[in-house]
DNA sequence: CGCCGTTTTGAGCCTAGTCAATGTACGTGG
DNA sequence: CCACGTACATTGACTAGGCTCAAAACGGCG
C-alpha cells in the first residue's frame, strides 16, 4: 500500500487476490491481513462494500463523512487496539483514511461469525468495541451540540492526552489542525486561537507551529470540561 | 408507574420487588417486563446501574446528557422497536425519559446471554440495533458539527416523516420545541423561527401552536438536507 | 535558498443566541 | 360557563461567538 499514491481507494486488504505487494506492508495473520498505510491513503470510501472491517495496530485513522459541498465532519480518530469499519449494512457509512503512517488488521466481514466461534472472546471484543464507539459518539455529540470553542478544544486535550501519553501530560498531536477543527465542528482559525490562547494563559505549553503538546494547568483544563 | 411523579426515577421495573403496581402498567413477558411511563417520566439516569436495557413498544423516548450547568443534549429519540439503553460498563451513560405516554420492555441485562441462547435471533437484533444506533449518532454528528440551522430542521422534519408517518408527509411532532432545539443543537426561538419561516415559504404546512406537521415541498427540504 | 503545506494572526461580518414581551392552548376552580 | 393560571410557542430587538477573507510567519525539504 504504500507504494500507491494517497487518493486511491482499498477495497479490498493487498495479498487478497494474489496482489504483488511490498513484504513489509501486508502480512498474513490466523484470522486477519495485517496492512500498512502511508499518510493520507484513503482504506475506504462512504457507500463502499464493507466487506471488511479493521483493528488498529499503530498509528492513527480517521472516519468522517462529507456533505455534498465538501464541508467534512470527522466523527473520530481510532487509535492502536480500536475496531472500526464494521456495519448492520452491506456499505460503509463513512470514509477512512490514514492520519499518519498507520498499521491495521483487516478482518472480512463474511468471516466474523466464524471468527466468533474459533474465538469465544472475539464476539465480546466486537460488541464491547461496538458498544465503546456508541458512548464516545454520544459524549460527542454532547460537545458538537452544546459546548463551546473553549470547552470542545480542552475536551479534545485532555481525551488525547489520555489516549496517547503515558504521563497523560506531554504528547504529540497524529493530526493538522484542519482535523481537529473538522472533528470539533469549528473552523481551523478557531482552533488555532483557541490553542494560542491556551498557551498565553498558561493552561498548555506549545511550541510555535508544532504539534507537541503540554499540559500545564489539567485542573483548569477540566473546569472547562464541563 | 403511572401513580408516580414525572421526576422519579426507576432503577428498576416496578414488579422487579414485588411492588405494588397498576395491573395495567406492567405485564410480564417471556423474556421482559412490559412497563408504562406517563409523559415526563425518567426510565434512568446518567450514572444509575445498567441494570435494564429497554425495547419501545409505543410512544417516545428521549435519551439525553447534561452539563453541569444544565445545557442539555438529546442524542435520540427512540420509537416504536428501538432498543437501547444497553451498555459495555455497569452504568448507564446517558438519561431517559418519556416524550409522551410510553409503553417498553424492559430486558434485564445479565440475562443477555441467556435470552440470546433461548432465541438465536435474538443475539443479531441485539447486534444489529447497537450499529444501527451508531449509525445514526454519526450522521447526527455531522448534522451537529457542520450544518446550518435549516439544514439541521430539514434534516429532523424528513427523518420524522419516515419514522413516525405511513404516507411520510404528516405527521404529529411527540415532543416539544426544547427537545427538538436540544437535539439539534440549537435554541427553541431558532426552532421556531425555522418552522415559521419553512411554512411562510411553502416548504410546510403548520397549524399555529400545534405539532402537527405536513410536508409540501419535500424536493426542496431535501435539497437543503445535504 | 526558495517553494509549499501548514499555522498563526488580524479585521470585519453574519448566523444563531440572548433577553424580553406577546400570543395561544388547555386545565382548574369559582 | 367563564376567569384565571400555567405551560408552551411565537415574534422582535439586540448581541456576540465563531466564521470568512486576507495576509504574514513558520518549518521542512529539495
Amino acid at each position: 500500500m504504500q507504494v500507491q499514491t494517497a487518493s486511491q481507494t482499498h477495497k479490498f486488504p493487498a495479498g487478497a487476490f494474489g496482489l504483488r505487494t511490498p513484504v513489509a506492508s501486508t502480512r498474513p495473520l490466523p484470522h486477519g491481513t495485517q496492512m500498512v498505510l502511508s499518510k493520507g491513503e484513503e482504506l475506504f470510501a462512504e457507500g463502499d462494500d464493507a466487506e471488511f472491517f479493521y483493528e488498529v495496530v499503530s498509528g492513527s485513522i480517521r472516519s468522517y463523512k462529507l456533505l455534498s459541498d465538501g464541508r467534512r465532519q470527522i466523527d473520530a480518530f481510532h487509535l492502536q487496539g480500536d475496531i472500526f469499519g464494521l456495519e448492520a449494512g452491506s456499505e460503509h457509512r463513512f470514509s477512512a483514511e490514514a492520519v499518519g503512517d498507520v498499521t491495521v488488521i483487516a478482518y472480512r466481514r463474511s468471516r466474523l461469525s466464524a471468527l466468533i466461534q474459533d474465538d469465544a472472546g472475539f464476539g465480546d471484543r466486537i460488541m464491547n468495541a461496538t458498544l465503546r464507539s456508541l458512548e464516545r459518539a454520544q459524549d460527542h455529540m454532547l460537545l458538537l451540540g452544546r459546548k463551546t470553542a473553549q470547552e470542545k478544544m480542552a475536551t479534545f486535550l485532555l481525551d488525547m492526552a489520555d489516549r496517547l501519553s503515558d504521563d497523560h501530560e506531554h504528547f504529540e498531536l497524529p493530526m493538522q489542525r484542519s482535523d481537529i477543527a473538522d472533528h470539533l465542528g469549528l473552523t481551523i482559525e478557531t482552533v488555532s486561537r483557541t490553542l494560542t490562547q491556551f498557551a498565553r494563559n498558561g493552561l498548555i505549553e506549545l511550541l510555535p507551529a508544532s504539534r507537541s503538546i503540554g499540559l500545564c494547568n489539567k485542573l483548569a483544563l477540566r473546569g472547562l470540561n464541563a
